[in-house]
RNA sequence: UGGGGCGUCGUCUAAUGGUAGGACAGCGGACUUUGGAUCCGCCGGUCGUGGUUCGAGUCCACGCGCCCCAGCCA
């Protein structure tokens, strides 16, 4: 069994986080010596870009650290799970790239052993079975801001509850009769500490276990137990299981050691914050709400946040674990801009699809100086990507081009088709276009033009050639059907929405019938193509056949020019909310008259208004500073005792003594001792205990506050880092932070900082001697 | 209004108390037979107010804002 090790930054598939900040951690410390974490989807719904990332987090970092890990199916509620999604979850996490080896787990499989857990629970006390329903439950266990109270059968003899938990397994009981509860506090202000139900009874079959069981565990007894079964590490989670922690460690400190769980490796939940995505919606009720309405043809819809809509839209996975990586992972909960997505899939597909000419809405061209057809090469990829490669394209008299290519009356800056002016036929002629044929309705119907005499692969002198745009020979080309698919919602944020479905895009799909170059027909059926200028494109693996051809757009291409010209309408769909008006700072707390006097006592004898109103406000801190006292004035006294004990001696874990404070501050005083060092000891013996004034003693005396050994110092600094110097001068003075930071850690924090910056200053800002 | 979590450029994310950096987006330029790609440059941020400190995004206090918790869902 290979052992899980600190990988090197650059190896790193997932970059550097709080979480592996905590594994690195563990295994330097031996906590842990096999990282193993698991991706537990609940088999009720389509995987999507959510499960995705998550799925990255979890086997992205295993990875990493070689370790494990687990596919597990969270499979615990009959009513919503079915093998379908089972299937579904297995085939798009495989093609993610993970590998879980032989390690793919139900937590259904663990049905009897977790009942067995329960058993014990319930033989120790620690669990009840109550006979409350439903709504009495709900009643009993308060509200966030009262306190629950316990259930009339909480204390229930260990026999009865023993019996009648077997009689729930035998399925004696119906539904709703009985449920098995953790003993843990009614009272707690963690609601889900409030006895958490561990069991319900379900008369429901189950898509893996049948009938063979009526009770069926929760989520809380459940998914805890099921990593501790496995062996999991480190169980990564989103951040609305914060409160569920609590009770995985109880069950887990509870069943430590006992019915076949090992006292090590206990799991242990950290919980990452969640990541929505622009313009779209996850949740499974929404999704099935856009299929229901007809709004998208399916589960696997190209539109779909779905990864089976993301994989026939043409998205490779990739594309999708580089935009994991770049979205990152932080305790914060977020939402990602949907153009880094857009962006990852571009720069997949950039160095591999090869460019080919489509046009998706034809305009007529016809050539009148040109007769039959020439076969031209054209290359698959631009120079820039360095890919060796071409087809044949046909070039005749009668051509289509994009009608979008082409103006009556063009705007500034138009580089495209336009009367009287020249445009590169892209791989072929230049072009002049002589007129444009209108319908009844002044539309332009069809363009007449010439080709211009030798500009095949050169440009003609003297013409000014406008642009170069894409085209296909009309007898030649393949009747195609483009699919244009865009986002989903015309908002970035219609999760915010009352009603989401009222920022549905109906230009979420936009269907072209126009014509490819033939050369496609010879390519694989899964070939990613740049149609140039139009966006990244493949054949709908379902819809698309060799007698019809249909392409899914699946990214378009950055349009800087069109951006230009859709600004207006842009920055009114992007138009941030405001920031909520400020309100009045409301006043701190008020004192009360007692306290009021404390601190206009302290205030007298010189302490700063700040420390003052903290003196009297925390018994703690005014105790500890009455005691020192004896020892030292309070004014001195008070900024330490306010702002480096303070922490400390609110939360009643302050392990140093008054006189120990009172001499440690002397010996700043006396400059035996820089405050950094002072605050770094304070910090060492609050965390691991220890003789504060023996470290202090140990270090007494070794401040560098000599002047001449000082200007060594700074001068050593200076010629280390002489670019640096240079830009002080410049005006960068921030740096001189950096000088006297590069100072303490040359001398091990022993430098006197003021006195060291002093020197620094005067050094740099002279001019160098000579 | 109980408890918990979280606030860094427009967005995402870095910074043992020591130069607030990167990416995406945007803007400008170079290049270009794709208004693509690439390259260069620019813009732009520590929620607020105080305090401690030689030095605060980081420590302390008080505010403000957002999210989560009252399923026999996960």
């Amino acid at each position: 069994m290979p052992r899980s090790r600190i990988p090197k930054d650059s190896e790193r598939l997932v970059p550097k986080n709080f979480i592996t900040e905590i594994i690195d951690e563990d295994l330097r410390s031996g906590k842990y010596d096999l990282i193993v974490t698991r991706f537990p989807p609940e088999p009720n719904g389509y995987p999507h870009i959510g499960h995705a990332i998550a799925s990255f987090i979890d086997c992205g970092i295993a990875k990493d650290y070689q370790g494990r890990c687990h596919l597990r199916m969270d499979d615990t509620n009959p009513l919503t799970e079915e093998q379908r999604y089972v299937d579904a979850i297995v085939r798009d996490m495989k093609w993610l790239g993970w590998d879980w080896g032989e390690h793919f787990y139900f937590a259904s499989d663990y049905f009897e052993r977790l009942y067995e857990m329960a058993v014990d629970l319930i033989q120790r006390g620690l669990a009840y079975v109550d006979s409350l329903p439903e709504e009495k439950i709900r009643e009993y266990r308060g509200t966030p801001d009262k306190p629950g109270t316990p259930s009339p059968y909480r204390n229930r003899s260990v026999e009865e509850n023993l019996r009648l938990f077997e009689e729930m397994r035998a399925c004696k009981h119906p539904e709703g009769a009985h449920v098995l509860r953790a003993k843990i506090d009614m009272a707690s202000p963690n609601m889900k500490l409030r006895d958490p139900i561990l069991y319900r009874i379900l008369h429901a079959a189950h898509y893996r276990t049948g009938k063979r069981w009526c009770i069926y565990p929760m989520y809380d007894f459940a998914h805890p137990l099921s990593d501790y079964i496995e062996g999991v590490t480190h169980s990564l989670c989103s951040s609305e299981f914060i409160e569920n922690r609590a009770v995985y460690d109880w069950l887990v400190e509870k069943l430590a050691g006992r019915v076949g769980l090992p006292e090590w490796p206990r799991p242990k939940q950290i919980e990452f914050g969640r990541r929505s995505l622009e313009y779209t919606v996850v949740s499974k009720r929404k999704l099935i709400k856009l299929v229901e309405r007809g709004l998208v043809s399916g589960w696997d819809d190209p539109r779909m946040p779905t990864l089976s809509g993301l994989r026939r839209r043409g998205v490779r996975p990739e594309a999708l674990i580089e935009f994991a990586r770049r979205v990152g992972i932080s305790r914060t909960d977020r939402t990602v801009d949907l153009a880094l997505l857009e962006w990852a899939i571009r720069d997949d597909l950039n160095p591999i699809a090869p460019r080919v000419m489509a046009v998706a809405e034809p305009l007529p061209l016809e050539l009148t100086n040109f007769e039959g057809t020439e076969w031209l090469e054209a290359p698959y990829f631009p120079p820039d990507i360095g890919k060796p490669g071409s087809r044949e394209v046909p070039f005749s008299k009668h051509l289509y081009v994009e009608r979008s290519d082409f103006s009556l009356n063009p705007p500034k800056g138009w580089k495209r088709l336009e009367v009287g002016k020249a445009t590169r036929l892209r791989h072929a002629y230049v072009v002049v276009i002589e007129r444009a044929e209108l319908d009844e309705k002044g539309e332009v119907k069809k363009l007449i033009g010439r080709v211009v005499e030798g500009s095949l692969g050169k440009n003609p002198e003297g013409l000014r050639v406008q642009g170069a745009i894409h085209w296909v020979s009309a007898e030649h080309a393949l009747p195609a059907e483009f699919r244009l698919v865009d986002r989903l919602f015309k908002v970035p944020h219609p999760d915010e929405l009352e009603d989401f479905l009222s920022a549905y895009n109906p230009e979420s799909l936009v269907v072209r019938q126009g014509y490819v170059e033939p050369s496609v027909k010879a390519d694989p059926k899964d070939t990613r193509y740049q149609f140039e200028r139009l966006g990244y494109f493949w054949q709908d693996p379902v819809d698309s056949g060799p007698d019809h051809l249909v392409f899914n757009r699946i990214v378009t291409l950055k349009d800087t020019w069109a951006r230009r010209r859709e600004e207006a309408l842009k920055a009114e769909s992007q138009k941030k909310k405001p920031k909520a008006a400020k309100k009045p700072a409301k006043k701190p707390p008020e004192l009360t008259p007692e306290e009021a006097e404390v601190k206009e006592r302290c205030l007298r004898l010189g302490l700063g208004e700040q420390e003052a109103y903290l003196v009297a406000k925390e018994p703690g801190i005014r105790a500890f500073l009455e005691e020192m006292s004896a020892h030292l004035p309070p004014d001195a006294a008070a900024p330490w005792v306010v702002h480096v004990l303070g922490p400390w001696l609110r939360r009643g874990e302050n392990k140093i003594l008054p006189e120990a404070l009172a001499e440690l501050i002397r010996m700043v005083e006396e400059k035996k001792l820089t405050s950094r060092r002072a605050k770094e000891l304070i910090e060492e013996v609050q965390e691991k205990g220890g003789d504060l004034l023996a470290l202090a003693d140990a270090e007494a005396g070794a401040v560098i506050a000599d002047e001449a050994e000082l200007l060594r110092l700074a001068e050593s600094l200076l010629a280390e880092h002489p670019e640096k110097a240079e830009a002080y001068r410049k005006g960068k003075k921030g740096l001189l932070g950096f000088f006297i930071g590069q100072g303490m850690k040359k001398t091990q924090g022993k430098a006197d900082p003021k006195a060291l910056g002093e020197v620094l200053r005067k050094l740099l800002e002279e001019p160098p001697s000579p």
